[in-house]
RNA sequence: GCCAAGGUGGCGGAACGGCUACGCAAUCGCCUGCAGAGCGAUUCCAUUCCGGUUCGAAUCCGGACCUUGGCUCCA
């Protein structure tokens, strides 16, 4: 009974064991706000979100922070082009993110620092891998010394040696020792908001934010820090060189790394014109929860491509679960207690935790919770388990849901008074074999939004 | 070119030496006044191909072929 997490540095599942205790420290690389996310970001936050609510099942506390990069080529080049701000630009960005995140139900991270309110710590970072001889200044920029760090590229599994520069490597427009070596403070240019600090004018480069904030946060070691794969070379693995370098302490235990989401079988680009927003979705009636199923159902390592298709079988089948809970919910019975579901409870929870501890093996963690709903459902049919076995069913699904959060059971709210007396017509019409005038009612209060099913229990109603 | 991950039924997707998950879809049946929900059955040999190891391979070892991604600011 042991979590295991595959940790993208050594490439292979280990035992989780955080460096306190029961408390986990995790970072979480967040978004460049120049636009709207799209449902490729949100997986990886997913990921990290479910990560969370795994950990947290399990009885850890978890300190999660996530930063918001506001200062990159973008996100500048963007608000000069609309002749506002950096700070106004990024902070409606910041909104629509924020929007999302809690529509998709991913619970708030403790803190969302936002780079521009940490240059500072940046330049302080900076400063330590000067005097330690890892940094050079040049131009007025100054650089970190990649040959000067063993191991460099070990994260990513690259041969640095093996790069040819000029035919992938762009060549940069700040001057460099070596074409491996990356920015850390980029100089004050013409145009460009800048900071005046104690290493000089200008601004951080890109991957010194996540060192320093989460060194501010956290110390120097983190437990888990997780991102997009995309995020492996070179965003962390320059943290990781950069942090290492400045703390001479280990960066981080376990790296994560969630796969890309795909669309009809090709990386989300601007350039193929394939980036889905969430909203998208909603505008097409689906709501979020059918996207956070489709992530959550599909492992995290596993690229998952999405279709309109995939969409829409996700929609069907969350439909299901949450028609399902809603029938434990309200079943009632004076039947005996039948133990058979008492051991199917535990057999079920069982199967999921084993399965979630295994890297958080979702796929599994759903075969366990469909099984219980193939055995469940027929004792519901033939009514031989008590409401009380129902509820345990129930309470279950919640606590199941406390991790995956896709479920939206509908509120066994009060109809109308209108309402009512049609239901309670349409069952003296159908007493009475009256169906034509039955069907005309259910037809009705379908148009009303009221959808109408007969069962053994009598009608159910819910809403469309 | 180099590196990584992967190729499982109509589709999605686990298992990673033996017990052939799970979901979606379609068709048929049971139930129902009907519908829905639920249940059951079916969808030819379901594990890319070729060798090998083994009593036994989707799983291990060679070798092909194919897909996706990374190779300096994309989650």
């Amino acid at each position: 009974m042991v979590v295991k997490f595959y940790n993208t540095l050594s490439g292979e599942k280990e035992v989780f064991v955080p460096l306190n205790d029961k408390f986990v420290g995790m970072y979480s690389c967040g978004p460049t706000v120049y636009d709207f996310a799209h449902i490729g970001n949100f997986r990886a936050y997913v990921f990290a979100d479910l990560l969370r609510r795994y950990l947290e099942f399990r009885g850890y506390r978890v300190r999660q922070i996530m930063n918001i990069t506001d200062l990159d080529d973008k996100t500048i080049r963007a608000s000069g082009e609309q002749g506002v701000s950096l700070r106004e630009y990024t902070d409606r960005y910041i909104k629509f993110f924020f929007e999302d995140i809690d529509l998709l139900r991913i619970r708030r991270a403790d803190l969302y620092p936002r780079v521009t309110d940490h240059i500072e710590e940046m330049a302080d970072m900076v400063r330590v891998l000067l005097d330690k001889g890892y940094a050079y200044r040049k131009n007025g920029s100054i650089y970190f010394k990649v040959e000067q760090f063993r191991d460099y590229g070990r994260l990513a599994r690259l041969d640095l040696s093996k790069i040819k520069p000029g035919a992938t490597v762009e060549a940069d427009e700040y001057e460099k020792e070596d074409v491996r070596d990356f920015a850390l403070w980029k100089e004050k240019k013409e145009g460009e908001p800048f900071w005046v600090a104690s290493i000089g004018e200008g601004r951080p480069g890109w991957h010194i934010e996540c060192s320093a904030i989460s060194t501010e946060y956290f110390g120097p070691t983190i437990d888990i820090h997780t991102g997009g794969v995309d995020n492996i070379f070179p965003h962390n693995q320059n943290e990781l060189a950069q942090s290492e370098a400045a703390t001479g302490q280990k960066f981080v235990k376990y790296w994560m790394h969630c796969e890309h989401l795909l669309v009809n079988g090709k990386k989300m680009s601007k350039s193929l014109g394939n980036i889905i927003a969430l909203r998208d979705l909603i505008n097409k009636g689906y709501r979020p929860e059918a996207l956070r199923y489709l992530f959550v159902s599909s492992h995290y390592r596993s690229k998952l491509n999405f279709t309109w298709e995939s969409i829409q079988h996700a929609a069907n089948t969350l439909d299901r679960l949450n028609k399902f809970v809603e029938r434990v919910r309200d079943y009632e019975s004076n039947v005996r207690k039948n133990d058979e579901i008492t051991m199917l409870i535990s057999r079920t929870e069982e199967k999921f935790v084993d399965e979630m501890d295994n890297d958080l093996n979702t796929p599994g963690a759903f075969a366990a919770i469909f099984e219980l709903v193939g055995k469940v459902n027929p004792a519901l049919d033939e009514g031989n388990l008590s409401t009380e076995d129902a509820k345990m069913v129930y309470e279950l699904m919640l606590r199941f849901d406390d991790v995956l959060g896709i479920l939206t059971p509908g509120e066994r709210e009060e109809l109308s008074r209108e309402i009512e007396a049609l239901i309670e017509e349409r069952e003296r019409a159908r007493k009475m074999k009256n169906f034509a005038l039955a069907d005309e009612i259910r037809n009705r209060l379908g148009e009303m939004g009221i959808i109408l099913e007969d069962t053994r229990e009598g009608v159910r109603w819910r809403r469309k």
